[in-house]
DNA sequence: CCGTCGATGTCACTTGGTGCCATCAGCGTA
DNA sequence: TACGCTGATGGCACCAAGTGACATCGACGG
């Protein structure tokens, strides 16, 4: 047998998901956590970097899909067309974890420090797309504003996603996202606002 | 005479800055910034909420402006248009303190902690011009997509007016960024990415 | 002259986060 | 068998961010 029990980042990360939904995030403190998770606060900071980073430890695995389905998508395709295959293969993260995705969403929401570490994720994650697109051959700056859009629509369609769950599919939702976006910049002012 | 010399949040913004630049961010402590202000760690922290906060005490004036400028374009502006005009609007409060704004974003960009205050402000941002558009009558998601874009718009541009002080005008470079954008989302791939 | 107000200081305290060293099971090796 | 190495963890002291409660004191109006 070995000393310690094993995965205990799991457990930090299983423990810190449920003490934040019981009492509130600012409201516990990481010697919480690790005491729940069966360890200490110093064990706490050798998994994560800070108290946040704790939910964000899947934003690797995402990173990753993404930048597999951009690379993977049709060579004669648009950068944005790029984009979009990198989202759909990223839906599959998700789905495969809607009930905790949906409650790591809800805190998220619930607290502005966390959005801000969700913003940097984003961020991270658009940069990478980005490389991935010039690895494509697109240039810059096209190849940022490309990956930027992408993050919209993921935020946007992630948001409608989460806020039914009965309703549409993620894919579905991003395919929608990815049209109503083109709609906005489109240069032809196809539907010009209506005077207030 | 007043009893405290007056400027107090002012002396703790220039400190502030002056001993970033100087050590670094992490390396100066909030007690010190008071110090060379002339004041105690507990008046810093009822100006800002923290230690970051200091550095971004001009964005309010940066939103209002750009909302003033969104709103008061022409009514028959399409979404992006307008938050073009906004964007046009903004560029007169960087242009005002060039030498400063340079400043601040080289320490910004040298401190990812900061980089992510700076996101959240400009998600802030980006959340009063979307008011604004809706405002206009524009509906979601449009207003919302609208707004990211120009988001996008501003980051490029400012960047490369940043890295280039002799180069051209932000007003420009915003107009600039703003047709490239529009290219990259046309929906028509007008320039398939070469294969690698 | 007095009482209120507003800006600041003082002090104690909690918590996030880190450096350094100790502990101890497993494992290979002489 | 004994030895020593390694890797994950604990213990502890410590620093700095941030906060709450209360004190201070000049300005200002009555």
């Amino acid at each position: 047998m070995a000393r310690w029990a094993p995965g205990s980042k799991g457990r930090l990360e299983e423990a810190a998901l449920e003490l934040f939904s019981e009492r509130g995030f600012e409201e516990t403190t990481v010697a919480d956590i690790a005491a729940r998770a069966g360890l200490t606060k110093r064990t706490f900071f050798r998994y994560f970097a800070d108290k946040r980073e704790v939910l964000f430890a899947g934003s690797q695995i995402l990173e990753d899909t993404m930048i597999k389905g951009v690379l993977d998508a049709p060579a004669e395709a648009s950068p944005l067309d790029a984009v979009a295959a990198g989202l759909d293969a990223s839906a599959a993260v998700f789905e495969r974890i809607p009930d905790r995705a949906g409650r790591r969403q809800a805190l998220v929401d619930a607290h502005p420090e966390l959005q801000e570490r969700e913003r940097a994720k984003l961020a991270r994650l658009s940069g990478a797309v980005a490389a991935a697109l010039r690895e494509r051959g697109v240039a810059e700056p096209a190849a940022g504003l490309a990956a930027d859009a992408g993050m919209s629509i993921l935020r946007v369609a992630f948001e409608r996603w989460a806020s039914d769950p009965q309703g549409q599919d993620l894919r579905e939702l991003l395919r929608d996202s990815l049209a109503e976006l083109r709609s906005v910049t489109a240069s032809r002012a196809a539907r010009a606002p209506r005077r207030r």
